[in-house]
Parts: C-alpha cells; structure tokens; sequence
DNA sequence: AGCAACCGCTTGGTATACTTAGCATGATGG
DNA sequence: CCATCATGCTAAGTATACCAAGCGGTTGCT
C-alpha cells in the first residue's frame, strides 16, 4: 500500500475525537477503554496515525458504536461510491430505547432542521 | 492491543490461501492485483503477520470478496462484546445536510427523549 | 501559597508490518 | 543440455504503528 497518503485519516481522528468529546470521555479514558496509550490515540485523533482495524475496533467498541461504522468512516469498507450505510431516518427507527412516538418526534424535528 | 495472539490469523491465510487458488491466480499476481508485495503475501497467507485493514481490503477487492466476510474472517468485525446499540448519534453525525450546530440540537432533543 | 489530580501533548524507544533483492525448485522448449 | 521463465520462499533492511516516561497547563482543594 504504497502512494494512498491524503488526510483520509485526519478526518477520521476528527471524527472519533468528536464521538469521544460526546460521549464526554477523557482522552485517556477512552484511551483505557480501548487498550492502547493515550499518547497514540492523541496522535490518532490528529490524523498523524493511521490505527490498525484491531485498534479501530477497539474504538468502535469503547465508543459503543459498531465497528461497521468505523470502518466506513475510515474508508475501508468496501463503500468507495455510495455510503450505503447511516441514514439518520433508519437510524432513528431502528433505535431499540424510543418508543414509536418518541421516534416519530425525532423524526419530525430531523426534517424541520433539514427544511431551512 | 496486546497479547491477541493466537492462530485466528493463520486460519484467516489459510482462507486466502483457498480462495486465491480458487481463482487460479498466482501468490505475485494476487500480490500485485492486492498492491503488496509477494513475500510479504506469502507471510500471510502462513499467518506469520497480521495484515493491516488496509491490505485486507486490497486482498479482499483483488479477490472480489466483500470486506466484510474478509473482516469477519479475520475476527474484527463486531465480536466479543457484541451489543449492536445505537448509532443514532452516529448517523447525525455523519449527516451531510445538518450544520454542526443542528447536529448539537437534535443530539440534545435525542437525549432528552431518552431521559424519561 | 501550595500540591494533587486531571487534561492533552512531545519525546525517544521497541515491535512489527511491509519491501527489495535474491535463492531453490520445477516446468517449458530450442 | 541449458536457457529461460514461473512458482513460492528466505533474508535483511526500512517504515511506521504503538508504548512508557515525562512535561507544561489548568482546576480545585486546604
């Protein structure tokens, strides 16, 4: 794998930090939680890194969320054209803790913010 | 990520290794088509080395595999721990028509309906 | 004031993923 | 018989993923 450089993984760090920052966790906490040194995961986050897939889905499960998606995000999940994946309106209905109401208000609420 | 050792990454050669000849290609064509090195294909597929996603995805591509069965294969796909939860929170996150702030907002309402 | 406990980051080192050169064998065929 | 040429493999080096130790800054407590 030679030439593929590009901030592919920049904007993957970007994006655990931020799933870290909502979860309200700790550099080294999440760190911990994901068994590697909170240095390495600082270097991650800033895209100096490229994480192996044990170490992504270490993440993924520490953040509680599938590894599926950390995949994706990473761009190593067969994608390339078409996320197929992570539609917020699937999301939202396959969400186990809300019930059908409760769905349908976030749903509702999703297409206000969408129609301005 | 620590002490994981352990034959899953030669059986997961051992399964390349199969399907390569299934497809009546080469260890250097397969490496080729894969864009790593022979020997270092060779490596794997006697499971002296655990191949990056990356390259995973090279192998799994060059061979028309899904990643996905490559990744399961290889036992980093969700296992262990399992909890298929949420990723409610994910898809807004990953939404391209939300600015940030919106995103914020309807994570706060998402919470909210979840808080009762 | 202190100092304790957190935060994220830099530094320097080790382990291992990965490569480039080359070896040994086994076909082909001139 | 001896060149090729393909096969898979070994050996030795380079690059980089990853870790342990420690630094400067901020918060808060006595």
């Amino acid at each position: 794998m030679k030439g593929r450089q590009s901030d592919q993984w920049t904007t993957l760090g970007e994006f655990i930090r931020a799933q870290r920052q909502l979860a309200n966790l700790s550099l080294r906490q999440l760190a911990d939680l994901a068994q590697v040194s909170n240095p390495y995961l600082s270097q991650v986050e800033r895209g100096l890194y490229k994480p192996s897939a044990e170490v992504l889905k270490g993440i993924a499960d520490a953040l509680k969320l599938s590894a599926q998606t950390m995949y994706a995000r990473a761009g190593l999940l067969d994608g390339e054209g078409a996320d197929q994946v992570n539609d917020v309106e699937v999301a939202i209905r396959l969400d186990g803790d809300l019930s059908t109401e409760q769905k349908e208000t976030l749903i509702r609420v999703y297409r206000g913010l969408l129609g301005r």
